[in-house]
DNA sequence: TAGATTGTTAATCGATTAACAATC
DNA sequence: TAGATTGTTAATCGATTAACAATC
């Protein structure tokens, strides 16, 4: 396995964007009906093209499909979890415990999702633990990473306040950082910023309504 | 104006995602040092290409940039917020007020960006208001969206509940759904969904981890 | 003027889709 | 067998980037 990182590679973005929709899919559909399922019957439902789906499946999984048959279904299911990563979890501190950070330290879904936040942090702590996590002061930032080594932060605090934060993550040793707020973080070459974006979702929403309404008669 | 629906899908969706990152970017540049800034400035700190950057720019600018200075920013400013809708905000509820809800109704900076929650809905409300917005049971949900004319529609209600919740915000008159559960709903064709996918980001960030981890000696 | 920047046309790149032979 | 489905190769489409003339 000489190149197992460049492997990764391998993988365009927009499958990768696609596979938990997949997922998502594969989850929701009855099993009881067939152990199978074909990619138009896939392509279908998710308003994919079918070529596209036998294409993001077969750069994920390990066994092939059978012609006239389809998937199996549960084989699905585990090759794309396993190739998401699901299951290992990434250890994750989240700094910021305003409403929404308390939101997402209250979900106990992420470990399903590859991630596990193990702390929090804030200024001012109001709680020492939220959801079993301890809510630690932001001195303790930078010790808590390294001695854990922690890859991947979450800022969930106002705007303004982002920027700091995101420089003290970084020198703390993260390497990812998933960014709530809405602003643009400046990050050394090498860390990845990963914007949960909700202003772009927004834009879409609102572009999609004007379309529609102005189709209207 | 014979055609401005159809002028709306001249832009491209990269470039529709683009345009929220560019306003966060503007937003945080301190205008003391200069009025102008060139399209090579903004693509390096942005990390894109320069002239993709003015093809955004151009696609969505009343006026253009002035060669050697480039574009004025409170202009740019002005005309990507007015493309993006914001300040005059689309009317929106919400279904399922538990911690992800209660932290969506609780932000106040959604009307920036061109959406306004008005009333929020649960099977069992356990308060009459949260941050002054109504939070009614679910028998109210298909009058109040008709009479007021609501078109998008929020859903964070737990993934097992999504679809059900989904179907009834189409029976009441939305347009537009914009889902956080972890679930493929399935919409009429003219209805658009807008996953907030954190499931995507998640797997972006570890598929970047496992890469910049693979890289190390 | 020289040089930085603009906007646009042409070339490249990546992703999607169409066409088709192979399989059960 | 016929027909549905597979996987792959070739064509198309859309987005990015390179090249360049025009401008201040």
């Amino acid at each position: 396995m000489a190149d197992s990182a460049s492997q990764l590679s391998v993988i365009s973005k927009q499958t990768l964007k696609r596979l938990p929709d997949y997922l998502n899919y594969l989850n929701s559909i009855n099993k009881d009906d067939s152990d199978y399922i074909s990619a138009p019957t896939i392509a279908k439902a998710m308003r994919l093209n079918d070529v596209q789906v036998r294409k993001d499946l077969a750069s994920v999984c390990t066994s092939a499909g059978k012609p006239k048959k389809g998937f199996l279904i549960s084989e699905l299911i585990k090759s794309i979890s396993s190739f998401l990563g699901y299951g290992n979890a990434n250890e994750a501190v989240l700094v910021g415990t305003g409403q929404l950070g308390r939101a997402l330290l209250s979900y106990n879904g992420f470990e399903d999702y590859g991630m596990k936040i193990v702390a929090a942090f804030d200024k001012l702590p109001v709680s020492s633990t939220i959801n079993n996590k301890p809510v630690l002061t932001m001195d303790k930032l930078e010790d808590l990473c390294h001695r854990m080594h922690i890859h991947i932060g979450i800022i969930t605090v106002p705007g303004p306040a982002a920027q700091e934060v995101c420089d003290r993550l970084v020198q703390s040793g993260i390497l990812a950082v998933w960014n709530f707020a809405p602003v643009h973080l400046k990050v050394p070459e090498h860390i990845l910023v990963q914007n949960e974006n909700m202003a772009v979702s927004l834009a879409f929403l609102s572009k999609h309504l004007k379309k529609s309404i102005d189709k209207q008669p």
